[in-house]
RNA sequence: CGGUGAUUAGCGCAGCUUGGUAGCGCACUUGGUUUGGGUCCAAGGGGUCGCAAGUUCGAAUCUUGCAUCACCGACCA
């Protein structure tokens, strides 16, 4: 390629409404352009990186035995209808009607399209375990498209589909597909980490997010510091406190307390750490239809968060997680927000196991401006249930038994999930088994962010320059970049016989034969990222020498001119 | 959807308070100059000031409504 007659469409200023680095780079290298909010035309440059990301990904579900196949985009509402997820899905599903007024959907994703198309296709168990797969643009109707590329509302996505007749045979597949995308993420040679994670809307048992760990990430990593236990942290189990609570010293006592009501407010007027006091969250329960729905208290350590996964999937409790109003509270607690406390308060009470250990503790009265201290479960609350409902913190003890837990962010580029018969059921997909009796499909399903890997990868690889490419996705893998060409013959005709001849070894190198002075050129390819540069010039022609920068270091070599085919090639 | 802020040339911004000729830097075109890290000089092209209504002799500027975009919260590859 020719920068001469390519669109490079490079920007030295930062545009104004990219926040993180990965977009920001991302316009100004002339990957992508924003067309509207959360969707993007991909420029010939980004095209390549894509294209490449792409390759790797098909490359490795081929060889986990995937078979790639092509679905559309717009899907019809029956279908959708037919798997309940027409109801369920809520407005990210982006729903339009044909000229005859007939629903359809914008695809998020296609499992109704594949086990429907199965329920058909396949007869026989003999036919099975069978994996499919495609590569295909997604539409999810965003709240909020952010970070460019990273949350669109179209994306492209690689999504598969396994199937089979038993748990062992899906957990064999689920390994096998771990396994894939281990070396996808190896090859693209990101830092990354499968974790445990919450199966979320898709539903199903088991469930692995893949991250590429970034600053810039939208979720937090649990890890453990002595064993390879990885978590998402929506999922990552908080024990109990080892040994048992200590008993009670203090006797209850109401202390008025006026104009407190945050837990920094209580810490600061009992001088007491927040540690020391228990807060009370009212939401909303599980009613009967059409009556008015109960509230349930969750109290958790003043130190600690509310883990929303957590607590929605506790019996009782409504889910979606719903906080109770201004006006519920007062009803419920007969007090405002700041005041609300464990101690008679009249709902089903869920205790974290953490605060369930506490002794002497602090709390709200249920009455505005007032707090107990020297609560104490069993003799002042009796009515209670204890469950884990709170984000991990760093620091705390491992759930998997070993070594302590630190948090880090993540970027989640990759999640697979182990559906069990929840479509195939729902869709009727079904084949004889091996005894001649109808039997439900079990399936899985796998799904890799495409275009939100591009992103990951500058995420992680950039310095004040721009994008610094791991290799496997580089647009180019060279630049040819020679010193005043329009003024020195020797100095094009080397670069244009280096240019031919890596073109001919195979190699995809970019020549900048713009007339261009060089600090343009070196700052336009440091922008984009190239790995390697050869820098020609009329100082090392005499010893048929030219320069060699990575883009990775800060040094430059010298090369002989008919070493550099060689040389490149090793790289 | 709630909160915050923005919208003036392709990009980055000023002008608005106090209404009166639409500006600067980069980019682009032409000529010259320079040539190993975003040269310098000069001359140019490009804008219905997000849209609509209102106030006014006169609106980028004041008022109202709407739209779009970004950021913080709940969703997800």
């Amino acid at each position: 390629m020719r920068t001469s007659q390519y669109l490079l469409s490079t920007l030295k200023e930062t545009p104004a409404n990219a926040e993180v680095i990965s977009h920001q780079f991302m316009l100004r290298a002339g990957l992508v352009r924003a067309v509207a909010s959360g969707l993007y035309t991909w420029l010939p440059t980004g095209l390549k990186v894509l294209k490449k990301v792409e390759n790797i990904v098909r490359e490795e579900m081929d060889r986990a035995g995937g078979i790639e196949m092509l679905m559309p985009m717009v899907q019809p509402a029956d279908l959708w209808q037919e798997s309940g997820r027409w109801e369920d899905y809520g407005p990210e599903l982006l729903r339009l009607k044909d000229r005859h007024n007939r629903s359809f959907v914008l695809g998020p994703t296609h499992e109704e399209v594949i086990t429907k198309l199965l329920s058909f296709e396949l007869n026989s168990y003999k036919q099975l375990p069978l994996t499919m797969y495609q590569i295909q643009t997604k539409f999810r109707d965003e709240i909020r498209p952010r970070f460019g590329v990273m949350r669109s509302r179209e994306f492209l996505m690689k999504d598969a589909y396994s199937f089979h007749l038993s748990q062992q045979c899906l957990e064999q597949t689920y390994q096998k597909l771990h396994q894939a995308y281990c070396n996808i993420f190896d090859r693209l040679g990101l830092d990354y980490r499968p974790v445990l994670a919450d199966t979320g809307s898709i539903g199903g048992d088991a469930s692995h997010e893949f991250h590429v760990l970034a600053e810039s990430g939208e979720d937090d990593i649990a890890f453990s510091d002595s064993s390879d236990y990885a978590a998402n942290i929506e999922k990552a189990e908080a024990l109990a406190p080892s040994g048992e609570r200590a008993p009670a010293t203090m006797e209850l006592n109401k202390v008025a307390t006026p104009d407190t009501h945050s837990i920094s407010d209580v810490c600061e007027f009992f001088n007491i750490a927040a540690s020391q006091v228990a807060k009370t969250l009212l939401v909303i329960g599980e009613g009967e239809e059409g009556v008015t729905a109960p509230v349930v208290a969750l109290v958790l350590r003043g130190d600690h968060d509310l883990n929303e996964i957590k607590a929605e999937k506790i019996d009782g409790v409504a889910s979606p997680l719903t906080f109770a109003s201004d006006a519920q509270i007062e009803a419920a607690a007969n007090c405002n927000a700041g005041s609300i406390g464990p101690i008679a308060i009249g709902c089903k009470v869920i205790v974290d196991r953490s605060a369930a250990h506490l002794n002497d503790f602090t709390c709200g009265a249920n009455e505005s401006g007032y707090h107990y201290n020297g609560a104490n479960f069993e003799r002042d609350i009796s009515d209670y249930e204890v469950a884990d409902i709170r984000n991990i913190v760093a620091g705390d003890p491992s759930p998997c038994g070993q070594g302590t837990l630190t948090i880090k962010r993540g970027i989640e580029v990759g999640h697979i999930f182990q559906l069990g018969e929840k479509y195939a059921k729902a869709m009727g997909a079904a084949v004889l088994n091996d005894n001649g009796k109808n039997q439900i499909l079990t399936m899985g399903c796998y799904g890799i962010g495409i275009s939100r890997i591009v992103a990951a990868a500058i995420e992680q690889n950039n310095d004040a320059n721009g994008i610094i490419w791991p290799d496997a996705i580089a647009p180019f893998k060279v630049v040819i970049i020679p010193m005043n060409m329009h003024k020195s013959a020797r100095v094009k005709d080397t670069a244009e016989q280096l240019y031919s001849e890596l073109l001919a070894a195979g190699v995809e190198v970019i020549i900048d034969d713009r007339k261009e002075r060089p600090g343009v050129m070196f700052k336009d390819m440091e922008l984009i990222g190239i790995p390697h540069s050869i820098i020609i010039g009329e100082r090392n022609l005499d010893n048929k020498e030219v320069e060699y920068k990575n883009r990775r270091e800060a040094d430059k070599s010298i090369l002989k001119i008919d070493e550099v085919v060689e040389f490149i090639k090793t790289k």
